[in-house]
DNA sequence: TAATTTATGATACTACATATCATTTTGAGA
DNA sequence: TCTCAAAATGATATGTAGTATCATAAATTA
């Protein structure tokens, strides 16, 4: 897993540069996040953990670390599955204020994309109409990835 | 409140046409919902119901019961927040596969909008672009109604 | 009215999450 | 390098959302 380590590498530069502490099992927890193609739950993250290296955090720890991690901007909880995912934006620079998270309900993969300007100003229109004011919103959609869609056609 | 009893005998209504049987304790559990500007969850439902009509009825039961509002069309349930709204369509013929829920972060209200076709056609784009297919979407987007927003100010 | 289906009740349990206090680790300054 | 304060983690207990399962009651149908 070459990939993974260079991005939590960069996750580590990153809290250097801040005054955060990437502890060992900020690192760990991280990088089961970013292995894994579908998002997991703290409880999911515990059993990952334990396998990789032995020993069973408790509850509690794995929900501070993950709040730490979104702190930071390493990860994101999809609210609406009580699942926890890596940010695929922690190796680039590039900046992002409203994601959406596309949730294959068959693999549940789940692919983070940033909303187009356009979509945006389209749903801010749509909330105004409606008297809201929206915020950042984060949008959690399911839908099925064509990878699944051709294996089942 | 006039109003809220009509809409409960609407679907009253829509269920004797459907062969639904829409008992007492549902009929009850739909009117707080649709009763309430801000969404509920199942338990805050249950302790409503209790107030209202001195007994106070078992979780199981209350989850049962939205379950069939929910299959029948009169409620929606919001998954970021585990709670559950009434639909905004039930006394209209008006059919919505698509639906936005606009949540007012300061005081809960929900507004049930139409997501327009504009706005689904540029997300399903969007989401084509990553290689997925939307299911029909439900949105839940956080926000700040004009009331509480005109306030603040 | 008997039999069958549908709805509800009761008990127990699982998963997700947090409050609280104890202990360990880390980093900064003497 | 040692000490102390802050930050991180551990442990225990508990709260809350939701479900499995089996029992009972109510309503339909025959």
């Amino acid at each position: 897993m070459r990939d993974s380590e260079q991005i939590v590498n960069h996750a580590q530069k990153f809290c250097l540069e801040n005054g955060l502490r990437l502890t060992k099992k900020r690192r760990q927890v991280l990088k089961a996040l970013v292995e894994s193609p579908f998002a997991l739950s703290a409880y999911e993250l515990r059993e990952l953990c334990k396998t990789e290296c032995d020993e069973m955090l408790p509850p509690m720890s794995i929900y501070r670390i993950l709040d730490f991690l979104q702190e930071a901007g390493f990860v994101h909880r999809l609210n609406v599955s009580n699942r926890y995912t890596a940010c695929s934006h922690i190796a680039c620079e590039h900046e992002h204020l409203f994601s959406q998270f596309l949730i294959c309900v068959k693999c549940k993969m789940v692919t983070e994309i940033d909303i187009p300007d356009l979509t945006i100003k389209n749903m801010k229109n749509d909330a105004a109409s409606a008297g809201f004011e929206l915020e950042s919103p984060q949008l959690e959609i399911n839908g099925i990835c064509f990878t699944c869609k051709n294996r089942a056609a």
